[in-house]
DNA sequence: GGCAAATAGTTACATTTGTCACAAAACTTC
DNA sequence: GAAGTTTTGTGACAAATGTAACTATTTGCC
């Protein structure tokens, strides 16, 4: 038997969620709570998974997953959303959710993504996994293309030198380039840039 | 019901596999295969998941992943691993695979990850999702602690000078002992080395 | 004690990197 | 065709980076 909570702040998404959940025959729904803080006074009912909304007024979903798993590390938790936003699935992630769904889900789907996770396993929507392993192009859109490019040569770790030699430019033109690009993306030197290409923004 | 096929160059794997999934009432397993070739050939039977063992003879995991997926892209594939190479998750995962699970799990959590699996969510065990968000540290077990501090630091993106501040060092020294980390690892710059820290080795 | 490694430092040098000012094609767009 | 952006370029400069040679402590170990 599974026992679940639910977190989210629009009542009608948990009630249907309980309701539906609740005809699984191996699911307990224990209760559902409406913020962040809510939702750690559960934790005393000793739930093994918790489904967690990531945008809540009081505690946000990603403030709460932190503190549960410090007090409850044994408690499962998985972030419901409704559309994918790469910069929370890594910050859900490291808080300890190991699980990152959108509420588009079918709710058989749901209930076997929950049965997996309750024994230990990470379950994520297929576009959350690439999101995590592609790097981060979403913020590089204010760049032009030929930027881009330089961007991704930068990325691979070439220099100055050998950029302009892919590229067919001059050594100054890449590097006035790649002024422009440090300029726009608010970062201090190439070796920022990599890391930001790969990682994103930190924090 | 979900159709299943096992790949593993092991007969007893596959037997035990076998009889142990066909007793899940919704399952069905259509057949085995001793090795990438044989799983190609199978995939004319139509099955929803194969479950499949990286290292084989003939043709690999990997390889034969990037084949089903081009030729068959529906077919949802769970890499099968007795240990978690990190080198492998990345490369299997960019092939299409889209579960990456350890050998020991029980029966009935592994049949819990492929219903899961069945639907289109990635599965993983945590420590593969580990491996995928966390720095590469596997191949920095050559440097000395000292050397690793600097390694983290410029991972960030910081500058020699500030690095210096952060360690209580001289820049001559963090410049030195980048040199001597440059050369170990055999890369050129500090880009390259946060690049390496970030993804591991270009393949 | 002696040896090896790790840690920390200095100085000097060559190269790379990043910035700035300025400019000229090429290409859209109105 | 005028205006604006993109792409490309030069030259000059300051700062950061990486390398090399050499030294001095400290630490752990046989």
């Amino acid at each position: 038997m599974v026992k679940l909570l639910i977190v989210d702040d629009d009542p009608l998404v948990c009630q249907s969620l309980q309701l539906l959940l609740g005809k699984e025959t191996d699911f307990e729904v224990l209760g559902v709570a409406y913020n962040g803080w809510e939702a750690i006074e559960m934790c005393g009912r000793q739930p093994d998974v918790i489904l967690m909304d990531i945008q809540m007024p009081v505690m946000d979903g990603i403030e709460s997953t932190k503190k549960i798993k410090q007090q409850f590390p044994g408690i499962q938790i998985m972030m419901l959303t409704t559309f994918q936003d790469e910069r929370n699935i890594r910050l859900a992630l490291h808080a300890g959710a190991i699980g990152y769904l959108l509420k588009s889900s079918t709710i058989e789907n749901m209930a076997n993504q929950i049965r997996a996770m309750s024994s230990g396993s990470t379950v994520l929507s297929p576009d959350v996994l690439k999101a995590i392993m592609e790097p981060n192009r979403e913020d590089l859109q204010e760049l032009t293309e030929r930027e881009k490019d330089i961007v991704e040569l930068v990325a691979r770790g070439l220099s100055n030198q050998e950029i302009s030699e892919q590229l067919y430019l001059s050594i100054g033109s890449v590097r006035n380039m790649l002024t422009v690009i440090l300029d726009k993306l608010e970062l201090r030197d190439r070796t920022q840039l990599a890391i930001y290409y790969w990682q994103g923004k930190q924090q």
